[in-house]
DNA sequence: GTAAATATCTACTAATTCTATAGATATTAA
DNA sequence: TTAATATCTATAGAATTAGTAGATATTTAC
């Protein structure tokens, strides 16, 4: 219950990257400049978004970075679960490939594993809530009420 | 988004205290036996729990643990956080005590505040659907479909 | 009042995960 | 051919989590 600090670059970054009047391809240098983020972690990040298909990259001099999918399409949670690995508060509760736990006995028996799943749901639909375009939009919004100052204010 | 291990156990100890025909004072070695946990681990989870007013302890001979508060009062969060803290992604979207994150300029203009505070609240009504009772009733639902056999299972 | 069984406390160690860095390689455009 | 870029593999450092050890306080029963 802990935003990780890749997750939250993934963030910054994206929102960078979908930030009004942004480029169409920034390079891994801009981003990190521009959002306060280490070079060399950055990259790792990227490399999960573009795994992920949320990015979209091009190597060579005027390379980058720029959005792939389309930031009213993307959430949340897909950021964070694209960084940071599947929602599952336990093994057995994963939503695609659940398995049983170290512990356990049986997968089947496992009373733990439905309340479990509820949970992960849970916040799933919390993370759904948001989406791309939206967290570009408070982001700007924070950048105009701190007075245009900082892009990497997060 | 990781259900840790002393939350886990504390599950566990939890419904073996609230299950149906368990003694009203149940011994640390009694629960680390019955829900298969290292004692000396358990016993700083039950502290924790105690400290949140979860359960009951008396000391010396025939000492041990009971449940303090109503099972169908207690939920899966007030567990969770009684033993790994408060559900907080960021500093700053802490329900009770906001600090601003170490690189964040300022807390108010932070932009993924208001995000991450929303997506608290989703992870704590998730975790509110389940009291207690209700962990308990699923444990022993379990163990009998399993046929009685493991306290312990999860 | 002594012994045995219990919880409580403080400190430490081990394992794992997270964060960050280093350095070499591949690709592209000018 | 050069310079600017992304990509890859490996590793180091830091923080967190999990588990252990040993001493102390409390209570009951005899």
């Amino acid at each position: 219950m802990k935003l990780s600090k890749k997750a939250e670059y993934a963030l910054r970054a994206l929102t960078c990257l979908g930030a009004p009047g942004a480029p169409p391809v920034v390079s891994i240098q801009e981003i990190a400049d521009q959002a306060n983020i280490p070079k060399k972690f950055l990259e790792q990040v990227l490399l999960a978004l573009k795994k992920a298909g949320l990015v979209h990259s091009s190597r060579g001099k005027a390379g980058g970075y720029s959005l792939h999918a389309a930031p009213a399409r993307v959430t949340l949670g897909d950021i964070i679960q694209a960084v940071d690995g599947p929602f599952a508060p336990l093994p057995c509760a994963d939503a695609t490939a659940p398995v049983a736990c170290p512990d356990c006995v049986s997968l089947e028996h496992c009373w733990l594993r439905g309340v479990m799943t509820e949970v992960r749901q849970a916040v799933v639909a919390g993370c759904e809530q948001f989406t791309l375009a939206d967290l570009c939009r408070r982001a700007e919004d924070g950048r105009r009420r701190a007075g245009q100052a900082l892009m990497y204010e997060i």
